[in-house]
DNA sequence: TTTTCGACTATTTTACCAATATAGTCGAAA
DNA sequence: TTTCGACTATATTGGTAAAATAGTCGAAAA
């Protein structure tokens, strides 16, 4: 019972903080905040997170979960692998979306935070290149797909879609989510996504 | 004769400024350095430039200028399409590294020039696209390629050429050519280049 | 025993100002 | 026409005090 109350504590702390971040970034929120936010005083929040820094990392580590999990339905479900493969480009694009706004990545917002999670990024990664790889070597073995080496090509697909993503973040006056260049950047993954499975050379 | 000599005047000192900026950055040099390696006094540069932003931007143009010159070259060759276009991505990994140096784009450098040049970046990417959709258009023409949308595909390209050079651009202690992560950006460019072309789906 | 919090400390960020450094100007001289 | 020494204006740096905020601790509430 204790262990329930406390999970729903966290879980509290978590949201607020997801929120508040979300709202206006990293260093722009104050532990009293989420403190209020989440009806406690400060010195609370420190019985369940030893740092401001665990906190964002649990916000973090939330999303990443839940795409981890909804990328594991994809790769159940019985379609064919370029679709599957589109399919958690869709996925991953919900996902950038989400964490573009933790911590306005933006201006200097990605320099305060790269520390704080460069660790997770690192592991976040290699499960997507095993998710990547999967849908690859399935496509393969089904004789979907034709390819050398699939090691190589995931890590060259997911490179290009954190490349493109950064790649858009540039524009400085984008609070919030700037529609315009969200959609072409959106476009031009998805774009970039079935270029990659078709080629554009005729022969084969 | 006049025009020649104040040409050679000029080359110089984009080429003192080109070497200075090379190894320490835009904000790290100064004119007094660039008038001392050109054997002036700092005074007689503002009789060839109104600003030091007008050298840089020199610097810049003269890069640009000489990878077009070779661009076209490529264009020009009675080759196949997918050899041009891989020839196109090579030299542009050329161009990327010779440019990577000129302000230190890691930590904050690349904040300190945008402004500088964006108007030039952005002509030089019109030029690039008219480049890359050239090869695309005549690869279709003569039925090696087969696409849809030569514009779009062509703009996207380029975007993940960016974008890949953005991603290993993040690397924070990477000074003057950090090798292992240099030479894998350039094999994940050219792995992408190739994987375009071809697809990675059996049947057409 | 577990959880909360008020009051406290330590550290970081901000605000400000003087000192320095550097971009840019100007008129005279070569 | 071109160069430069001496000048001004502007931006950068260094140092410091004030303010904000992360993090601690022991006592009280549950």
């Amino acid at each position: 019972m204790d262990e329930k109350l406390t999970r729903d504590k966290v879980d509290g702390i978590v949201h607020a903080a997801q929120r508040r971040f979300a709202s206006f970034g990293y260093s722009k929120v104050t532990m009293d905040e989420i403190a209020e936010d989440v009806g406690m005083a400060k010195a609370s929040l420190y019985y369940y997170f030893p740092t401001k820094e665990a906190i964002f990392r649990s916000v973090v580590q939330y999303e990443q979960q839940e795409f981890l999990t909804q990328a594991n339905g994809v790769l159940q479900q019985k379609s064919a692998a370029d679709l599957k493969l589109l399919e958690y480009v869709r996925l991953r694009l919900k996902l950038t979306q989400r964490l573009n706004n933790l911590s306005h990545f933006h201006q200097q917002g990605w320099h305060e935070i790269k520390p704080i999670f460069n660790d997770l990024f690192a592991t976040f990664v290699e499960h997507e290149i095993r998710c990547v790889l999967h849908i690859l070597q399935e496509g393969k073995k089904t004789g979907e797909f034709q390819l050398e080496h699939p090691q190589k090509t995931a890590s060259m697909i997911l490179h290009v879609l954190q490349g493109l993503r950064m790649r858009f973040l540039r524009g400085e006056d984008q609070q919030a989510g700037n529609e315009p260049d969200r959609l072409l950047f959106e476009q031009e993954t998805l774009h970039f996504t079935s270029t990659v499975l078709h080629g554009i050379c005729k022969c084969k």
